[in-house]
RNA sequence: GCGCCCAUAGCUCAGCUGGAUAGAGCAUCAGACUACGAAUCUGAGGGCCGCAGGUUCGAAUCCUGCUGGGCGCGCCA
């Protein structure tokens, strides 16, 4: 509908052009939005007032000019008003928004996508915690927004590959396979001291405690030099099989982990640096190699060699980001937790320095959460190993309301997260407010079925019948749902598919207590049929996006 | 000190890349089941959109300054 007004608009003001009435150019973007206010029509638009500043022409003078010439062929509109200071409010005829339905209906679980990314390829990476430790909740959110951002890009045309970086060459590693040791040397009857920067939690004791049963204590045999590398693999592998098994269990499936030692195959990393040292990107200071991110606006430049010849973390991430525009992915969307802003400016330069646009690699940074139990934070803390896993909250409250609650806020939001509020069956959980409409409308049908009614195809099902202010609202919320996915994809903001659900819900919920859909009026009944059950197909398509159930019952 | 993010109802937050009278949930108060599911609905109260300027037909939204909070500023990851 929106569509088909901005069309009527743009030949209304072709027309003004051609006449001479109205001053080329016509512009690039014309608006049309719903309105809040009844008495504004259904649908209105300010180009009017945006022309006027070009046309240097009253606001409403030039309303007045496109109204007049405005051909609606498909009759859709009851009338056009100019109104305040110069909009154009559109009236749809009551039996124009029936057919609204008509794609919801030939789409179906289709319905709602479309092909604005044309088929672009789109990376995007998320989580890529280190594994030296199982994911914690702040982990979580990061996971679900990744997540939900690659379903939605999905949903809009555009070729999506999800991808967990895991950084598996750093120091860090290094100290995982020392505790491990430690905490293997221990249960053998050492006495071992836990040195700066181990790693103490409890499952580095039940990993030791596995390879003991497993391997005994003949480790102890292998010689000095070998033995922290072969802790490091045995601690990084398990860890990692664990954190699949967790995301797995989220609904987080990864089409790749990438492993940052692939990058140091061959030298990558190093023939990588020679090259940017060639084109003056990078240049020497003694033993270290600095790269000159300050050329593209960073506040200094990074170092990416160290003064003992170790690569930073940055040099393995601009190589990172290289292999993945090398391997054909026209833009990369990373997710990072905020606390890592900082490092923005200097991945950009990065990417731009490598030759790629600027606009090529998208960051968007999520908030760190606040866990709660009944309002009282929880402490965490990952070296001393006192945290909640990702595991125990889905264990604790669910896959669903999980999902659910991390998708609640704006990214760049803090984030409450009540385990008790969460595990709540109840009006403090919106997660089942939405699934319960979806169940309603079930039910309903259920019911309708047992009393001897089908739902009818669009053909023969009289929508004209719906004429119910509540009834058109609802038929409205369901055209939304295609412009919501486009925009949570073009400002990759997964937090506007949940509060469409919502309203969504909001509009059947209250439509149900004040009307019978099911009554002696078999025409009615088959309208509001129609009706319930195309949004029962939005609500299914929108939380299949989001990764909550569907459920039949509650 | 510099940089990024945030500030909207008592609380938690939306506000669709400038639109008309700023919305929702929770909490409070008052109501609705002999019903297609009450995990629901209806109504009421509650606001200097942090403060002060600016831009324009029009600002919660854009710009500047200030106040208050979070986070970052390493040859750590």
């Amino acid at each position: 509908m929106k569509q088909a007004l901005v069309q009527l608009l743009e030949k209304s003001i072709q027309t003004g052009i051609g006449q001479g009435v109205l001053p080329p150019p016509s512009p690039t973007h014309i608006e049309v939005e719903l309105t809040k206010d009844p008495g504004h029509g259904d649908y209105a638009s300010n180009v009017a007032m945006i022309l006027a500043a070009q046309a240097k022409k009253n606001p409403r003078e030039v309303a007045k000019i496109l109204s007049e010439r405005i051909e609606d062929r498909d009759g859709l509109l009851d009338r056009v008003e100019i109104a305040g200071p110069g909009f154009l409010n559109f009236f749809i005829r009551k039996t124009g928004f029936a057919s609204l339905l008509e794609s919801v209906d030939r789409q179906g679980d289709r319905y709602g996508s479309s092909d604005q990314g044309q088929g672009r390829r789109v990376q995007i990476e998320y989580v890529s915690a280190n594994p030296t430790g199982p994911l914690h909740i702040g982990h979580a959110r990061g996971a679900v927004v990744g997540d939900v951002t690659a379903n939605i890009l999905e949903a809009v045309g555009y070729r999506v590959f999800r991808e967990y970086y895991i950084n598996d060459a750093g120091n860090q590693m290094n100290n995982l396979g020392k505790s491990l040791l430690l905490r293997y040397r221990e249960l053998l009857g050492e006495k071992v001291e836990f040195p700066e920067g181990c790693y103490r939690g409890e499952y580095i004791r039940e990993l030791a405690a596995e390879l003991l049963k497993r391997d005994g204590d003949r480790h102890l045999q292998e010689k000095p030099e070998a033995l922290v590398p072969l802790f490091t693999d045995y601690a990084a592998g398990a860890i990692l099989e664990g954190i699949r098994e967790d995301l797995r269990i989220f609904g987080c499936v990864f089409d790749r982990y990438f492993s940052e030692r692939e990058l140091y195959r061959d030298d990558g990393v190093g023939k990588l640096l020679r090259e940017l040292e060639e084109k003056d990107f990078v240049y020497r200071e003694g033993e270290t190699l600095w790269f000159r991110t300050t050329a593209f606006g960073d506040e200094k430049d990074r170092v990416v060699v160290r003064q003992n010849g170790d690569p930073t973390y940055f040099a393995a991430d601009i190589a990172y980001h290289q292999n993945k525009f090398q391997r054909g992915f026209e833009s990369a969307i990373d997710i990072w937790g905020a606390d890592h802003h900082g490092y923005i400016p200097r991945m950009s330069a990065a990417v731009q320095a490598l030759g790629y646009e600027k606009e090529a690699l998208k960051v968007v940074l999520v908030q760190l959460v606040n866990l709660l139990r009944e309002g009282k934070p929880v402490a965490m803390s990952t070296r001393s190993g006192e945290f909640v896993t990702l595991r125990e909250v889905v264990d604790e409250v669910g896959r669903d309301a999980a999902r659910y609650n991390f998708l609640m806020r704006r990214s760049d939001s803090h984030l409450d997260f009540d385990l008790e509020v969460a595990k709540k069956q109840s009006n403090e959980n919106p997660v089942y407010y939405v699934q319960y409409a979806h169940a309603r409308i079930c039910s309903i049908l259920r019911i309708a079925t047992e009393r001897g009614y089908t739902v009818p195809t669009f053909d023969r099902a009289d929508l004209s019948l719906l004429q119910l202010p509540e009834e058109i609202d609802l038929v409205k919320a369901i055209t939304r749902f295609p412009e919501v996915l486009e925009g949570a994809a073009r400002t990759l903001e997964p937090h506007r598919v949940t509060f469409y659900l919502n309203d969504l819900a909001a509009l059947f919920h209250s439509y149900y207590n004040k009307n019978k859909v099911i009554s002696e009026d078999g025409a009615l009944t088959g309208a509001r049929l129609f009706l319930s059950r195309s949004v029962l197909t939005v609500l299914q398509n929108a939380l299949k996006i989001l990764g909550v159930s569907a459920p039949e019952k509650m």
